[in-house]
DNA sequence: TTGCCCCGTATCGAATCGATACCATAATAA
DNA sequence: TTATTATGGTATCGATTCGATACGGGGCAA
């Protein structure tokens, strides 16, 4: 676990994560915070699933939380029903509708490519495997071609430097190593 | 890569990551989304530092992002400079202070915690590096005192089935495989 | 030149979000 | 018991965000 940070790697794919996911949610017509408010919903007890621990999980304000549960209820994704014994208290709780909407936002297919991708490859360390796993991720998500420079197949090494097959322009060495939008895998 | 889905715990450390992140937001006045974008901007080439390629990257509108950037330029993080080809087009280039906000936002305690409680395991299998390493940051985080109740130090396994020491009722088992607000650690 | 596409911006309206104030209930103290 | 304080949730307001739409200006091809 020295030579590569394995956090650092799994923040990478995070990022992946988080922007397939607000694709999904502008078609669904949702907010990337309702999705995350559903998802703790579906894993939390009934010792969490009140609107404070919410509040609590997902670092908002109360004042926040209870419009977006609001919110969530209008569209008929979760249902409120007071505590027995507190009265003060409201339990969540997510209605199939909202277990629906999960699971359309979840980003499966790309999850499930780079899955097989990942599942065809050998690992030496254990470090190579978050490694590989970010890279399968990104070659699944390759349709919206982006992608590490130096891993497209446009990147040249020639002897005078790196170099753009496809703006023909040279790269230094920082340049291989960032994102671009052009990606393209052979 | 069979019993365990290796990127579903990706995805859970996803979430862990963004809310850490959303609570570092707000203390710094920003929304999550604008950290989203300096992320980019420190990781793009010459080829996908304009606007366009952030709209894509994101999964948001031109427009949105338009009024993002300008933001960020107002408040010091980033730079716009014209295309000297191209004078449609526009580069964004990342300030000090742009660098220095996306430092300060990165939950790299959490990540040092993680990784020392991380450096200390052996590992079997290559999945079982994925299952330590979200339960790593899992443990990095206590201090929020969320965390799978069944690995709660009032979790108890009694003849008469499984049951919380701290508030004495009883659970099921899918109750003790989810997220407990008063999870602790012994 | 004309037409067309692309990049970026401006504007408007709907929605989100945080701050504040507020109400109801519970727990604690007097 | 009553008073006080703490806690869980809600309502309202203003600032901000975001998407839709329209627009302008530059490149590109016929």
């Amino acid at each position: 676990m020295e030579k590569v940070d394995v956090f650092e790697l799994i923040e990478r794919m995070a990022a992946l994560i988080r922007s397939e996911e607000r694709k999904k949610c502008t078609e669904l017509g949702l907010q990337p915070v309702h999705l995350q408010v559903l998802d703790y919903l579906s894993r939390c007890n009934r010792y969490s699933d009140t609107p404070a621990a919410v509040t609590n999980y997902l670092g908002m304000t109360r004042g926040t939380v209870s419009q977006t549960l609001l919110l969530l209820v209008k569209k008929g994704f979760i249902k409120k029903t007071p505590d027995a014994n507190d009265r003060r208290m409201v339990h969540l709780e997510l209605l199939p509708e909202g277990e629906s909407i999960l699971k359309q936002a979840r980003p499966s297919e790309l999850f499930n490519q780079a899955s097989s991708i990942l599942k065809e490859i050998d690992f030496s360390s254990h470090e190579e495997v978050f490694v590989k796993a970010l890279s399968a991720l990104q070659k699944a998500n390759r349709s919206q071609s982006f992608g590490l420079c130096k891993t497209c197949k446009y990147f040249m090494n020639t002897p005078e430097g790196y170099r753009c097959g496809l703006t023909k322009g040279p790269l230094s060495q920082s340049d291989s190593e960032k994102i671009c939008q052009e990606h393209a895998v052979s």
